[in-house]
DNA sequence: AGCCACATGATTTTTACTTCA
DNA sequence: GGTGAAGTAAAAATCATGTGG
């Protein structure tokens, strides 16, 4: 650390309203700066907020100031500068975080929406199936041939996933990349972090598994 | 006129770093 | 080379006053 304006220096240079005054009395001669020293300050702050003591002195002397009040007055400038300058920060941060948490709840409501659906698709599936079972069961012969020829469709498909499950565990990741980004800062305002938006298993009733007799295709409606 | 909140000049304390024996 | 005391600069905390509502 050197350079600088230094609170020691003024002893060299003098008190403005001289040490051997009592506190009282250097307190009461205390006066705001004239506008046009505080413009020039100001200034000068802009284009460097630390000064030299060349500077300093240059300036105390062009302000009709000691230069401890120079070097005073940049101190305390730094420092409430930095204060303004926090308080900047935090409110693009909050406002950036507020866009990021409305977005959350956005895509919450979304998945919500798209859980519901796919639930009243599989409950009709299941009536499909069931219905379909039904009729098996009146035509003995012509099932067996049906169902050799799902398993071989079977056999032919391994491997394929369900478009509707694909999409889903899309969005799950969605959700969880961003449950993951934000988990730290919604604790911090009290929402629930920990409601387990993501997993397949728990809100997804729809697998593909469940259909051990038929694909999942051949119960999915035809639409132009 | 008195009160309060805030701005601001000044002081004191703390912290981080350097120099030197 | 490691170490502790002294010196220095800047930040942080605080105080006291000026000012406007």
């Amino acid at each position: 650390m050197e350079s600088g304006e230094d609170q020691f220096s003024a002893l060299d240079e003098g008190d403005p309203f001289g040490f051997d005054l009592g506190l009282k009395e250097r307190n009461e001669r205390k006066r705001r700066f004239s506008e046009e020293q505080i413009k020039s300050l100001e200034m000068m702050f802009e284009t460097q907020t630390k000064l030299e003591p060349r500077k300093k002195l240059q300036l105390a002397r062009e302000l009709g100031l000691q230069p401890r009040q120079v070097a005073i007055w940049f101190q305390n400038k730094r420092a409430r500068w930095k204060s303004k300058q926090l308080e900047r920060e935090y409110s693009s941060m909050r406002l950036e975080y507020d866009k990021l948490l409305s977005s959350f709840e956005n895509l919450k409501k979304e998945k919500q929406v798209l859980v519901k659906q796919l639930q009243k698709l599989t409950e009709s599936l299941e009536k499909q199936r069931e219905e379909s079972s039904n009729e098996g069961e009146s035509d003995n012969g012509d099932s067996k041939g049906k169902e050799a020829a799902v398993k071989q469709s079977r056999g032919s498909d391994a491997g394929f996933v369900c478009p509707v499950v694909q999409e889903q565990q899309v969005e799950d990741t969605k959700m969880e990349r961003l449950n993951y980004v934000n988990q730290d800062e919604i604790e911090l305002v009290g929402a629930p972090a920990s409601t387990s938006l993501t997993s397949t298993e728990q809100e997804c009733c729809f697998d593909c598994t469940s259909f051990p007799d038929q694909q999942w295709w051949e119960f999915w409606p035809m639409t132009e």
